[in-house]
DNA sequence: ATGTGC
């Protein structure tokens, strides 16, 4: 994208004027050099949302954007229901609920390098990864509706998951007002055999060592300390809340048309919050939210399982379960007065300040963990929510590093093999059922997450905590 | 992202 088609704000704030039929500006967090490799099309799906009804504020991009189905992934929109906002299956992002969690395990990297190999295999034998997984878990028909309704908690219950995690989940493990009846038979069907399993593209299970610090208070509240090893898990709500997306993205298309929604995209297929299929999608969206909180609690319980293995006396603490893809009901602060909104965040993570209620006490004082997924063998990020981020973007940063290369152009460039062979020799152990998937996740296919971090902490959104190397990697 | 593809 060329700079010069933006207002500059300052060296990490974008502006585009709104024009036509533009309700709002789009804001761009990026500096320069993010920018220009930004494609166009970032810059046309940011001011298509800004069209959209009952948008407040501003259609904001995040360092990481890239173009997406209708709204840009790293795109945050809030809508005001009063004001004839909308709920958007495309502006939540087909993974409903995709996120990371991290996990800290108070070991030695030395000692994690001594059984690098053996541990990996285990890992790989423990969690199912791949195009189809299943995993040891089938659940009946009641199981399901009581896994999509109780979500962690639903999984802790079940033995799968520790109590004490619940408080470091988002919504406390559980999204409320989930419809598991909103839920289709074919998407429930879909993910009968699914539960605990990885899934593929860009999900995987991470042993990374904390390899730089860079706020060592924040770093000591989130029990993240040089040298020692966590484990990272990025995953959704697997086939479940793709057959929602998929299926709510095409009833949407109607009800836009019904509500008299002129659309400049059919991509931005919504409707309103306040209609009968807004609200549908809703019940099903926080459904598969839950679906997606025990899937990851489950695929930690297995993580965990390993580890204590090969480390009997290893206590595996949860620092935080963040989603990426989301529709969220939030207060916030909007020209001095508080209103209620629907936040989207497509492939952008929640980034409270310090200080914020929902926070959990022991890291009220902190802030947020703001979990940053960067490419396999790159390493990726702990932010701390920014205080100024409430006022900048409703409170949200970046997700991940971007992809800055298509899947295909990925593998055309590289071979997985070569990927893996290139990974080890530097001490970084991949295991993967699909070579092509890992050429797909190359890290020159991705953005340099380290710049879109820094850009994310210039612009007030998130700061640097820690810097996470990749140890092993367990690969969908 | 996805029992990858209208």
């Amino acid at each position: 994208m060329d700079p010069a088609r933006l207002t500059k704000l300052d060296e990490v704030t974008w502006r585009i004027e709104p024009t036509g039929a533009m309700r709002v500006p789009a804001i761009l967090y990026a500096d320069e050099a993010l920018i220009r490799d930004m494609d166009d099309k970032v810059a046309e799906q940011a001011s298509n949302v800004a069209t959209l009804p009952g948008i407040v504020g501003a259609s904001y991009v995040m360092p990481d954007a890239h173009w997406g189905y209708g709204f840009p992934i790293g795109g945050v929109a809030a809508f005001d229901p009063e004001q004839g906002g909308v709920v958007s299956a495309g502006g939540v992002g087909f993974d409903i609920s995709c996120g990371v969690r991290t996990m800290t395990t108070g070991l030695a990297r030395a000692e994690v390098e001594r059984v690098k190999d053996a541990l990996a295999d285990s890992l790989a034998r423990a969690i199912p990864a791949g195009v189809g997984s299943e995993g040891a878990i089938t659940l009946d028909a009641a199981a399901m509706d009581a896994m999509l309704a109780g979500g962690a908690r639903w999984a802790v219950e079940q033995g799968w998951g520790e109590a004490a995690d619940l408080e470091r989940i988002e919504e406390g493990g559980c999204a409320a007002e989930a419809r598991p009846d909103f839920v289709s038979a074919r998407a429930k069907e879909r993910q009968r055999r699914e539960m605990g399993t990885l899934g593929s593209g860009n999900h995987y299970l991470e042993i990374q060592a904390v390899e730089e610090v860079f706020d060592p208070a924040a770093a000591r509240a989130f029990g993240l300390a040089p040298g020692e090893v966590v484990v990272t898990i990025h995953c959704g709500s697997r086939g479940l809340g793709h057959q929602i997306g998929t299926e709510f993205l095409k009833e949407m298309v109607v009800a836009a048309e019904a509500a008299g929604l002129v659309l400049p995209d059919r991509e931005l297929a919504c409707a309103p919050i306040a209609s009968e299929v807004g609200r549908r999608y809703l019940g099903a969206m926080r459904a598969a939210t839950n679906c997606a909180l025990a899937n990851r609690e489950i695929l930690g319980h297995f993580a965990r399982r390993v580890l204590r293995h090969f480390f009997p006396q290893v206590e595996v603490r949860l620092l935080f379960d963040v989603s990426h893809n989301t529709c969220k009901v939030e207060t916030h602060q909007v020209e001095g007065r508080p209103r209620t909104l629907f936040v989207h965040r497509k492939g952008a993570t929640r980034a409270f300040g310090p200080g914020h209620p929902s926070l959990p006490a022991a890291l009220r004082a902190v802030g947020q963990p703001v979990l940053i997924g960067g490419s396999m063998g790159t390493g990726s990020y702990v932010l701390v929510g920014a205080p100024e981020s409430e006022a900048r973007s409703f409170a949200s940063a970046c997700h991940g590093a971007g992809r800055a290369m298509s899947r295909h152009a990925a593998t055309r460039q590289w071979s997985g093999r070569q990927i893996v062979d290139e990974l080890a020799a530097r001490g970084v152990l991949v295991r993967s059922p699909s070579m092509r998937g890992v050429a797909e996740e190359a890290p020159g296919a991705y953005k340099d997450v380290g710049a879109v971090v820094l850009a994310a902490e210039r612009a007030g959104l998130a700061r640097r905590v820690a810097r996470l190397g990749p140890v092993i990697c367990i690969k969908g």
